[in-house]
DNA sequence: GCTGACAGGATTGTCAACAATCCACCGGGA
DNA sequence: TCCCGGTGGATTGTTGACAATCCTGTCAGC
């Protein structure tokens, strides 16, 4: 399949957003035949990364702030929906390791180590998604992450990021370890609006890319 | 567009679920070529309404009672998203619209007509989401519905949901008119909590369909 | 009678050629 | 100079044919 591959590609910034994705380009780039690279621009667009428009072609979405705003609003509700579920079906072992995440997480903090941070952001969030076993919220929670990827790149570099999400990532893995779902959605959807609030600070500064 | 008329025929339980979508049976059936087919069984399957399985075919989606709970519990935090957003948003002109929705589902209920109810149901969450206006959470909400239209009939239809749904309904449309936000997504998430609620009964009845 | 391999048909996957569409460029006229 | 219509090249849309795969029914061997 190309489709990974092209997704990859996009999501690792080769295609800039706005940019026209022209079949027999993709064709060579690939080493793939047309049709397999119509059903992955196909397969994309259902997942909202690129944007076809008939007899025009693809391009590489380009997502506005205010976009942006509205996919981290869902995100906020599904993840602390997710969060709700983890703290319900949490094991010991998982709540170990939950433990575990939070103290590299404040270790990488405390080092300054920025993109370890950020990695470790992710497994959080991942891990989280994976106690909750939550297919359908899984499915969209994944879909919106990769429309927004180039946002969030720039994001988790803030200076002072780190500082400020650290404590709500702490809530969120004590309020699971406690198997409290009620504390738990409130801490992970207080985590995810105050990205939302560095998200339109961004905007003040330029905008994003 | 071939996409919509194959939605419909499987929303309108044409085909049923499980049942096999075999692409040349469909090329006579909408009297599409082949590739037309192809296409919209791709955008369908993106949608969660078809599932389909290389060398082996397009089918109907089936949704577990579990799934169909899962996509619910979604929907209902999405849509907890909207009401907050409509609150914030709603026009003088939409509040008075949302009144008058509401004194005909009460009439609808009083006179038992059971059908109008589900159309007016309908119409009350479609004109929420019109208010908030968000468009990411909409397509979401979108799509999920589709997914359990099936299971969603049969509920409405439920002896005594009505009694039941009416007086959510209203407090969702009262937390709106009155622009209280929060009060808006507590009535619309406990309204479509009860709904879970009913779908796991009918479990417990011999399953759906 | 049962199991397993093996055709044969049905169904889907892939491709390359052709048609339709759009876009940018060019030239003529006001 | 500016506007407008036409034209050619580039790009996407669609078709039909062919290849690969899977499922079903059949038959030989145990």
């Amino acid at each position: 399949m190309t489709t990974p591959q092209l997704r990859d590609a996009i999501l690792r910034g080769e295609f800039l957003p706005g940019e026209r994705l022209v079949e027999a380009q993709l064709m060579t780039r690939f080493s793939a035949s047309r049709f397999t690279v119509r059903a992955a621009l196909q397969d994309l667009a259902s997942e909202g990364l690129v944007q076809v428009e008939r007899n025009r072609g693809a391009h590489v979405r380009k997502v506005s702030l205010e976009e942006a705003v509205e996919i981290t609003e869902v995100r906020m509700v599904v993840e602390g929906l997710i969060a709700a579920r983890a703290a319900e079906r949490v094991t010991d072992e998982q709540a170990g390791e939950l433990d575990e995440i939070g103290l590299l997480m404040r270790r990488a903090v405390e080092t300054q180590e920025h993109r370890r941070y950020s990695d470790l952001n992710q497994r959080l969030h991942g891990f989280v998604r994976q106690i909750a076993g939550h297919g359908t919220a899984d499915r969209i929670v994944e879909t919106l992450r990769g429309q927004l990827v180039r946002h969030q790149f720039t994001l988790s570099l803030l200076p002072g990021r780190p500082q400020i999400s650290l404590p709500q990532h702490e809530r969120v893995i004590a309020a699971i370890r406690d198997r409290d779902p009620k504390a738990a959605e409130t801490a992970m959807r207080d985590h995810i609006a105050s990205v939302i609030e560095a998200l339109r600070s961004i905007e003040q500064l330029g905008g994003p890319s």
